[in-house]
DNA sequence: CCCGACCGACCGACTGGTCGGTATGATGAA
DNA sequence: TTCATCATACCGACCAGTCGGTCGGTCGGG
């Protein structure tokens, strides 16, 4: 049977609504009392601040994105293979949830000081999630050295960067339309022959 | 001999220096104004609200590089060589300035939806200087036809993520060290074959 | 009767913006 | 030359709204 989600999940899941909706300055703790069955106080029952319960709602999506790369990852044992999963992945899933999307790439950034390590840390996850899979490409011989540390950022640069035009701009609709080029270029760039992909 | 400068520019000054520090939100008016040798109604004499300034900053400082890597790219025409001086360019620029690189790459994001249409006006217009160099190349036939539209972006975010991790962890120091990196990989990427580059 | 969970009116600090007033210099009529 | 007038530039005490966070209190179950 379907339990009710504890209290704290259902903070967290208003949270997440007006958070990316209005992001994290202009979201007032008020608006999210309101979007729950329970009061002001009852919510900084479970979270003990504003902070707090954004980095909750971060980490959260983070982690669930994380995991649903680890297991389409999970199928495949070569690297590049591995690689075009995670690409795929990660445009499929976030260019079906606009919201998350909006949440992850747009509001870790520049909202203050204090917000600075969890953004990079969230970034770095990725970026070395990529990174080991590079890594073993290059012990595989598929292909050449490179510095994967670099790479990997520029990587998760440009699909950052790809999705957050598609967020502002609505183009490429869907944004899984850019996973072809996007793949082809980022695989040609350190160092993979193209060949012929046919879409999915 | 040297004129002092305008009021209007004494402020964007301080503020400059102030939202770098702060980001946005976290700037009072009262900090600029502290950092002047004006006062709060002088300041707002000047400029009618905070977004005003903020965006008269950023204006300013997105101008200031553009310039500069308009000016860099005009001593070429080879469109290959054109990409890669602006590769150069800005590496170099936002290396040298760090407040600058901290404005410009990290307060245009998520500071409220009212600010969502400076950003992607400021990023396309570096994407579309990326792209008309890449649709020249393409023209000259030194790369393969490619969707230069999504490419473009593509690079913009690869340097944009390259950056924001110097800004952050401060690897590579100096940032310029990526720059070989960069280059190789963004123009394997379009097609451009490897070719021994001399660091520079 | 205790305690965890929850309530919601209230507080107070902060901050963007205002406004009545002042100093300075240009203009021009007497 | 002098003085009234006016606009520009600037001053800074003050205001009023907002919002994160608090706190005394309630309530149901064990």
């Amino acid at each position: 049977m379907k339990t009710r989600p504890t209290a704290r999940d259902r903070i967290m899941e208003a949270a997440e609504v007006v958070f990316a909706e209005k992001g994290y300055h202009d979201t007032a703790m008020d608006e999210i009392v309101r979007r729950t069955d329970m009061s002001k106080g009852g919510l900084y029952f479970h979270f003990p601040s504003k902070e707090r319960l954004f980095f909750a709602v971060m980490d959260h999506l983070g982690n669930r994105l994380a995991e649903r790369i680890n297991a389409s990852i999970a199928q495949e044992s070569d690297a590049i293979a591995r690689l075009e999963i995670a690409l795929t992945t990660v445009l499929e899933s976030l260019g079906k949830r606009r919201r998350l999307a909006k949440l992850l790439l747009l509001q870790g950034y520049s909202m203050g000081n204090a917000f600075e390590k969890r953004r990079i840390e969230t970034y770095s996850r990725f970026a070395s999630l990529i990174k080991d899979n590079l890594d073993l490409a290059v012990e595989e011989g598929s292909i050449p050295p490179i510095d994967t540390e670099i790479v990997s950022h520029l990587w998760v640069g440009a699909v950052n960067e790809v999705l957050i035009r598609w967020l502002y701009t609505g183009k490429p609709a869907p944004v899984k339309e850019a996973l072809p080029v996007l793949k082809k270029i980022l695989l040609r760039g350190v160092g993979v022959e193209a060949k012929v992909s046919i879409g999915g």
